[in-house]
DNA sequence: TCCTTCTATGCAACTCGTTGCATAGACAAG
DNA sequence: CTTGTCTATGCAACGAGTTGCATAGAAGGA
């Protein structure tokens, strides 16, 4: 359950609503873990009934009200307990190497473009993250000393940018091997 | 439903039964996609009752009977179908980031041994592969010339085994972080 | 006026994935 | 002869995650 535990979290470094939280898991929090709105309305509410959250209805100009949520002292309590348990490292799901093995059931060529698409999607939120270092963390803006919690957020950007470079120079080698196969062996080849 | 598809193209490269895919599934296909005994057999009955795989008894000695399942014309026709359709790209899911990111408010050095024991792991993983791939794809005992599925699932190794030495560096400079936080700030730091 | 977009919250139904448990044949060690 | 291990299959219950739909206030444009 570790949307919950990026729930709590997120809502320490601020407080906030559920469309809120939506939002940033489409970027910053979004570079580690995924969460539609529906998960995260759910996921609150049930967190609120259970006291780890605490809400406040908060009167809006110009927008619908919302209700924000902060952490209670037992959310921080659970939060602290999953910190200190040691969790499995995880396994890889990764779709796009299921194509490519299934390729070879098919028409290797076929798979180029889809993997193009790839390639770019990765060059796009690489670019993403940089621009993001250079604001946050790196660029003139960027707060001197950084804190704690600056440091650890910045590693973590750091490992995700790492993760896009790696996956862009694969995905090179995997258009290498699809073109040498194409030139090599036209059409399906089992 | 990728695990479908998963099954689909590990009983193309060869039948099995569900005993032997779980089994694939914690080395080969297991570099890129996980599932657990239970969901496959799952899987296995309701894609064999879709028509899209056959299954044979196969009486064995010293050992108990086992379901061989192999892919029939609708299997492979739902593999193609899928191979043929754009996906999105992935999403990342890391609990060891959002652990790093709640350090801010937890004690940083209590993760230190945490991340070093998923360095251990990560460490293991790329030994292990790399002996497959000198076994399979790069050592004497490899087949010359490779086939085009040997290249496809050699290209899908290399990307495990780049993701593996990728993960290992950022664990170095997430400890390197929190070594230098420790020292700077030794608790809580929030 | 209607249409769209953005903010904001939520339900219902379904599939996917995990956890715990159960069964059972064959074989080896003690 | 019991215990443990490996092979082999499976159910039940639950929690996680996705998809589709619904509602509603505020703002801006056609």
């Amino acid at each position: 359950m570790a949307l919950e535990h990026a729930i709590l979290v997120s809502l320490l470094e601020k407080p906030g609503s559920g469309y809120e939280l939506a939002r940033r898991f489409e970027r910053s929090i979004g570079y580690f873990w995924t969460a539609s709105h529906q998960q995260i309305y759910r996921v609150l509410g049930r967190m609120e009934a259970d006291g780890r959250l605490v809400v406040r209805e908060v009167e809006q100009q110009g927008r619908p009200d919302k209700k924000e949520y902060s952490v209670a002292g037992p959310g921080r309590g659970a939060l602290a307990d999953w910190l200190h348990k040691p969790i499995e490292p995880e396994s890889l799901r990764h779709d796009l190497a299921v194509k490519i093995r299934g390729a070879a059931f098919d028409d290797p060529a076929a798979l180029i473009r889809e993997v193009e698409r790839h390639r770019q999607a990765h060059r796009d939120r690489l670019a993403h993250y940089l621009a993001g270092e250079a604001r946050d963390f790196t660029g003139p803006e960027a707060p001197a000393p950084p804190d704690a919690g600056q440091e650890l957020q910045h590693v973590v950007l750091r490992g995700g940018i790492a993760y896009e470079r790696m996956t862009i120079a694969w995905l090179d080698d995997v258009l290498d091997t699809l073109h040498r196969l194409t030139g090599r062996a036209p059409g399906p080849a089992v």
